[in-house]
DNA sequence: AGCGTTCCCGTTACCGCTAACGGCAACTCG
DNA sequence: CGAGTTGCCGTTAGCGGTAACGGGAACGCT
């Protein structure tokens, strides 16, 4: 841990006998050096161990290379596969990353958030929050114009001027219930997770939508809150059996909360699938192991992750380009599509 | 995602009709301004939403107030869990993370990714990769001086010369296995994670250790090799009845294989933990609903990234402060103490 | 009155790097 | 053979901020 100091520019075209601009021109590979010129600073370069400052070169060049993320517990499987992706084609990309957690999504300073990234001098940045209660609201407001291109992850939420990345949440809700009830259920039950959040609301609409089109029933009775927690779901079957007594399948908003039915399930001696069928979302690593393995809707978190960063990527560079040319475009909004996974929790398709 | 450009110190000097330095001296609260000046350029400031570039400060000031945190596997409970203690530590002592991933631990580049951290001219770094095979070869090597402090976290191998926060996980396999016997089990199973991680190994010299102590026997036939997966636990179990039909308790080394070990014997039709007690690791949110809930060992991982936020803010204190000092006080290595979890899934205590 | 303080503020010189430009050879070409 | 390339490299001037120093005005003190 010693305070080895760095070599600067300087240094090497002293050692080089040479100026510190071809000295430049080689590290940034330009051309008007000759080549054996070329081989020479290269080699001081390599044994001297320089590596420019990015300081220096991003105060000229007035750019970074680094992504402002602001993400929200890593705890839960869906932010920490975003984040995931996002590192990952970041670093494809040549983009480093400035990590930002909020610990409690409803009231971040949001302002304060950006402008410290901004000061950072970060490139772009990601908002990787779910959408939750209303703290998307800055990002709808007419002034919103940052002094950088800010990507939304994740929630469709409002009208929002900003580009987005997510995922169809509704036909998470439709794909499980479609599933559920070409298994022969009728009476499905849904555990929603926080209603605050963007995901939980759209997901029930989805279940509700695909009910209403088959006529069937959608009570109340037939919906129970939970807070995406493996308990809450087990509570959340214990309410549902006394508010709906001939259900037949849940559909449960997570996994956890899925488990959460499960055990349930097992205290009440009902069994899984034949009595009850039980589908969860997210598809993670644990629940083709449970008991039984969990049918699923998987959601693409990785490659949202993966697209926000190309996408900021072409809005950084268009920003660069047009530097003072009209705002163009719309801000594009992506949805990406879930999948499926039918493991033994629910009835097959006769 | 206009790109409104951001003022400088120079505009907000004219708008206040002083030199910059003035300006300066007010937006890093010294003295030697006029309490009148201090309140208009502060308004100014606030009017124009001025914030210091911090490309210009860096450069003169040599410190970026950022740590570059390297990372393995945020999909892994325990890594996800120090990652979220880091950046709370470090958000609260006043650093930025700039996050890097790694994807293969074994075979990282790392003098590629420290030099990278390094010329973004980080304070100092935490590397959070777990021990494995010989990927901390590098850390013990005597040239290991580096431009900034470096701090390990999590495991312990190899007597490296950077100071260090792991947990003691030789601890962890006493607990467990000493729990597991305390309850009348005499034929302890063991699952353990890869063998070329230094937690795995650990957690098997401490189950080990316990039972030798006991005069219990401890050999090969009553282990097994896992991989962290819950697959991997469910087949580990088939394998432990079949080596050691007299089993009665098994420790597996996280909660996910945890789960698969229970998965098998409920196929097996053992019940837990009459006929068979199980301890995990971890204490991960869904293991108080696995079914039975799960006994297990708990580990301070939050704790631990924040205390390396701590201590590498302190080494960076002092490597500037001493800037040629002696490289002073040898690296130290803290070692934080697992705590054992009973649930229903293991035997208790006559 | 004369001198030293104190308060407040401005000047200058960098930090390390790159864009823009200039300039000197050698080389090409009609 | 003179004029226009082309190849190669150096000089200058910043990017936005801060450290170090200096200096004028007002004040206090003997």
């Amino acid at each position: 841990m010693s305070a080895r100091r760095r070599p600067t520019i300087k240094e090497v075209a002293a050692a080089a006998g040479v100026s510190t601009q071809t000295v430049s021109r080689v590290i940034n590979n330009r051309p008007d050096v000759a080549p054996e010129t070329f081989e020479r600073i290269q080699q001081i370069i390599s044994e001297t161990g320089y590596s420019p400052n990015m300081f220096a070169r991003g105060l000229t060049q007035g750019r970074s290379h680094t992504l402002g993320v602001v993400a929200y517990g890593l705890e839960y499987f869906g932010p920490s596969r975003v984040l995931t992706g996002i590192e990952q084609q970041a670093a494809a990309v040549g983009y480093a990353i400035s990590l930002n957690l909020i610990h409690e999504p409803e009231q971040a300073d949001v302002e304060g958030l950006l402008a410290s990234l901004v000061s950072r001098q970060v490139d772009g940045i990601i908002w990787a929050v779910p959408d939750v209660g209303d703290n998307r609201a800055w990002s709808n407001a007419a002034g919103s114009d940052h002094p950088v291109p800010v990507l939304l992850v994740g929630g469709m939420g409002g009208q929002s001027l900003l580009g987005s990345i997510g995922i169809d949440n509704r036909a998470i809700g439709r794909l499980a219930t479609e599933h559920l009830l070409s298994g022969g259920a009728r009476h499905v039950g849904l555990v929603t997770g926080p209603m605050d959040w963007w995901e939980s609301r759209e997901r029930q609409l989805g279940w509700r939508e695909s009910l209403q089109e088959r006529g069937l029933p959608a009570s109340d009775r037939q919906i129970a809150n939970g807070d995406w927690s493996a308990t809450s779901g087990e509570a959340g079957l214990y309410q549902l059996v006394e508010q709906a007594p001939d259900l037949d399948a849940v559909f449960a908003s997570n996994d956890q909360m899925a488990l959460g039915v499960m055990h349930a399930a097992h205290r009440l001696g009902r069994r899984i699938p034949d009595e009850l069928s039980v589908v969860g979302v997210d598809n993670i690593a644990e629940a083709s192991h449970f008991w039984p393995a969990l049918t699923t809707v998987d959601q693409p978190l990785r490659d949202a992750g993966g697209l926000a960063v190309r996408e900021l990527d072409g809005a950084i560079r268009r920003a660069r380009a047009a530097r003072r040319g009209q705002d163009g475009a719309p801000a594009p909004r992506t949805l990406l599509q879930p999948k499926l996974v039918i493991r033994e929790s629910s009835r097959p398709t006769p």
